[in-house]
DNA sequence: CTGAAAGCGCTTACAG
DNA sequence: CTGAAAGCGCTTACAG
């Protein structure tokens, strides 16, 4: 068999040029920033031998020298998600658009990988770093020995108590998506209603049980602490908990959960004690993930424009990046309140 | 306000540990590579410094001066596509796992972006390109030139005629799933099937043609060639090529899309000539893209499992970079087929 | 307008 | 076992 593949051969370099078309290495490099201070003739003869010897021009060596950094981190969970995936997308559009390359990296929901992956595209000196943290205790440690070495934009989610935040943050309205959900629910007649998955030390929940509560008020009741069931926000959970909202003899006939994940692990639960969700047991989620769409029965939801999001992402890193003194941003993103026909109205049950 | 950011400040370089612990760089250097040559005592001391100060290792500093590189770029059509999304996650957890970053692009279907993109990421020198090439005939052209510069792998599509690769290929088995495709409609009792969308010249086109002309002969029947529609791979054409189908007086009670995308371009486009799809027209697709399996009438295809197709992907390049010399490598991922109920019997059609 | 020289942070023969 | 020196491909004052 021949090979084809041509022996590789060495990278074409500035030398290459300069040597080609008889200037120093210092003109070729002035000619590729468009510097004006190249007389026109010998511009083109360049330009030409670039072209001619097909050179691409090595940036990292560029970087090195200038003290730049052309690339932009970004790790997310998981890019099978299609929430990630979407904002992954949205974020690489306009980091390409304005002239930087976008290093992946996946942390899987683990801690430990997230520790490695940064650690390792720390090590290729990205500009700054768009993160989406894994839950756990530990991430704060982490998160301010990185925020102390390059820019980071945290993304959905901050973990645990912070005072003073050394980060820029962009997060969903929180506190009007639960705010929404509730006023749904109640506006099919609930009275009797639960907050459901999520920890109350993170900020994401505690802005969601605000609106859960807000809206509950405006409604005249008032909130039943027993009924804000606090777990980790994964599926399985979801489902084990399902005892504990009709513990205390109470019955609730909905719950606001706090993601569409705890929502569908609910939807799961639910049947273990009887209550069929949709029919009698009404629930809404929050994020809007595929699975909320065509799942049964649909899952009414707050939808969160992953793509837009990673856009707006990628404007603030850049705005970082211009402006590095100013103040930790902290940006917002709307949400809107999908509704999908599976919050039924609540049944008189016969359950009490 | 006060500013909480510290100074953005330089970097801890080999010469601030050095000078820290009192050797030279040198044996900094061999220390970070782990050299057999450092006395215990002196890499002890090194170690403890280089924590102290926290360094972080310049990897684009020492892939320059080594001549390597240890990053690999992904170039795919559009990341919020969950076909695309998988494949990336699985490309890239196995590149991780290997020591590589993942520098990532997406060309939205545009030849022009996806010129700018390969040519932006070649400057940060990739050590191989793994590229899902936009359907274009000028695509051919770029793609020798890039394959000229450093290894290339192909994913899902290769472009136009080709007789000497000179890149790596990664493709589906065609063959296999359109055949499986069309045994599946000729199972439920179809004898006038078309082959729908796509182009001849394109090689997945051709192979998944054979595997349908395959399944008809295995059946007794003969290829049509007036069936075979040729056109671009897109859902607003294949709506609009609709009444080819049932040009020349003939009447397919059914057909075998090139994709997922075409088939639900034409589940639209069939009720436009008052056939109800899935009642009295059924129809293939090819990928299993999510929508597949929510649409209405769901839609029976072929599988392609993107997710291990992307972990294979980077194996295939690993083995390049390992083995430069070596002939092309093709590899054909495996496919199956998943029934999903929308094809009907053939309704003998009070069309004709 | 162009060239010689120093330097970005690293590695690697080569002396000692 | 450790250090001085050269060099990866680029940029940028500084002379001329």
């Amino acid at each position: 068999m021949s090979k084809l593949r041509p022996p590789q051969r060495r990278p074409i370099t500035l030398t290459d040029i300069a040597r080609g078309c008889g200037v120093s290495r210092a003109t070729v490099s002035l000619v590729l920033r468009e510097s004006p201070l190249v007389r026109d003739e010998t511009r083109e003869r360049v330009k030409a031998e670039l072209r001619r010897q097909n050179y691409i021009y090595n940036r990292a060596a560029a970087n090195l020298r200038r003290q730049t950094s052309s690339t932009i981190a970004l790790v997310l969970n998981d890019l099978a998600n299609p929430f990630f995936a979407e904002f992954a997308s949205g974020v690489d559009d306009h980091l390409t658009q304005a002239g930087y390359v976008t290093l992946l990296g996946q942390s899987n929901e683990s801690l430990e990988r997230e520790r490695r992956l940064t650690h390792s595209l720390l090590e290729h000196a990205p500009a700054a770093l768009i993160l989406s943290p894994v839950e756990a205790p530990e991430e704060l440690a982490l998160l301010e020995q990185l925020s102390s070495q390059l820019p980071v934009l945290l993304f959905n989610r901050e973990p645990a108590e912070v005072t003073q935040r050394s980060w820029d943050l962009l997060q969903f309205d929180n506190y009007r998506g639960a705010y929404l959900a509730t006023r749904h629910l109640l506006a099919q007649g609930h009275r009797q209603l639960a907050f459901y998955g999520g920890y109350r030390h993170q900020r994401p929940h505690r802005e969601r049980l605000a609106g859960f509560t807000q809206a509950l008020q405006e409604a005249g009741l008032s909130f039943d602490p027993r009924l804000c069931i606090e777990f980790q926000p994964r599926r399985t959970l979801a489902s084990e908990h399902v005892q504990q909202l009709f513990a205390h003899g109470l019955q609730p006939t909905g719950a606001v959960c706090y993601n569409d994940i705890v929502a569908l692990g609910l939807i799961g639960g639910l049947k273990s004690v009887g209550r069929q969700p949709g029919v009698d047991f009404a629930l809404t989620g929050f994020d809007d993930i595929y699975e909320a769409g065509i799942c049964t029965p649909a899952l009414s939801t707050v939808q969160t424009r992953p793509r837009e999001c990673g856009r707006q992402a990628a404007i603030m890193i850049l705005e970082r990046l211009a402006n590095p003194g100013s103040d930790p941003a902290c940006h917002v993103s709307p949400v809107e309140f999908t509704i999908r026909d599976s919050s039924p109205p609540p049944t008189e049950s016969n359950h009490s």
